[in-house]
DNA sequence: TTCAGTGCAAAAACTTTGCAGGAGG
DNA sequence: CCTCCTGCAAAGTTTTTGCACTGAA
């Protein structure tokens, strides 16, 4: 865990050196407390996590910080089609698409290397040079187990 | 023309009874405006249109109506990443994904029949009903031609 | 020292809601 | 006639901006 922290860091030290951005005490803390938390966040809850937790760093600095987090990839940007802004940590972790129900909001995480085959093929055929894709899948679980909370 | 715009208020008519939702003028004229509307819309951004040609609907009533419109697949719900929900006149077109540049905001339309395919194999394996999905692939063009407006 | 980065609050952009009046079934 | 739908404006949410101050380089 630790270890975790430190090589992520490491990576955002780099990414700002390269940009010509500032070392600075809050851009960490958010990348700390982003690394923490808990499946998919808008960046209005990681500021209510980190107000609860005494941290001072400013909603402004929070959106800039998140913004600078995903262009270095230490975190995946998101759109569930609910209009919000959300992250996710893709710091050491699969690749993966999401399968949304649309009944009761439960986001399920799924991998398929097609995918990224895709996005490759289209790339190329298309002359564009690769930043990323999203693909959200909506459907309607049909066991109780994983839709218990209908809206 | 003319046949495309009856055909399609006839869809929403059938859809509207079938939801013993009213048949209302205001209704069909946000329908009108989506279907005339080039290319993706926000909720507001036709607002302003048919403000602009004097009709007379209300905001809450387009947003209510955009929403019926893309239950009954007349329209399909589009997001960017940027934090907007857009439309799009999904009525006799070809299911397409998007691959939208990052430095210019050009957004392609392409088809791969690959990716329903993923889509259902999905849904098969984890016991979903699908009611659609969204794919959307970012990267940067790299000839001039398509990506004269960078920001 | 210099200027990017920050906190704060205010503004902006988009969307939803409450209420009273009006029209569809 | 009974509701659902509508318009309007106000409130709500999420995100951005302006400004003066602070601290990294």
């Amino acid at each position: 865990m630790k270890l975790k922290k430190e090589t992520a860091h490491e990576q955002f030290k780099k990414y700002l050196k390269q940009k010509k951005h500032r070392i600075t005490s809050e851009r960490f803390e958010v990348l700390d407390f982003a690394l923490e938390y808990n499946g998919h966040f808008g960046a209005d809850d990681l500021y209510i996590q980190m107000k609860t937790k005494k941290s001072n760093v400013s909603r402004a600095t929070i959106y800039n910080t998140l913004e600078l987090l995903a262009n270095c990839e230490l975190l995946a940007k998101r759109n569930f089609g609910d209009g919000l802004t959300r992250y996710e940590s893709s710091f050491n972790r699969k690749n993966h698409d999401h399968l949304i129900c649309i009944n009761c909001g439960e986001i399920i995480e799924f991998t398929s290397t097609k995918v990224q085959k895709i996005v490759d093929e289209m790339c190329n055929e298309l002359g564009f040079e690769n930043a990323g894709y999203s693909f959200n899948i909506f459907g309607k679980c049909k066991d109780s187990k994983s839709c218990k909370n209908i809206k």
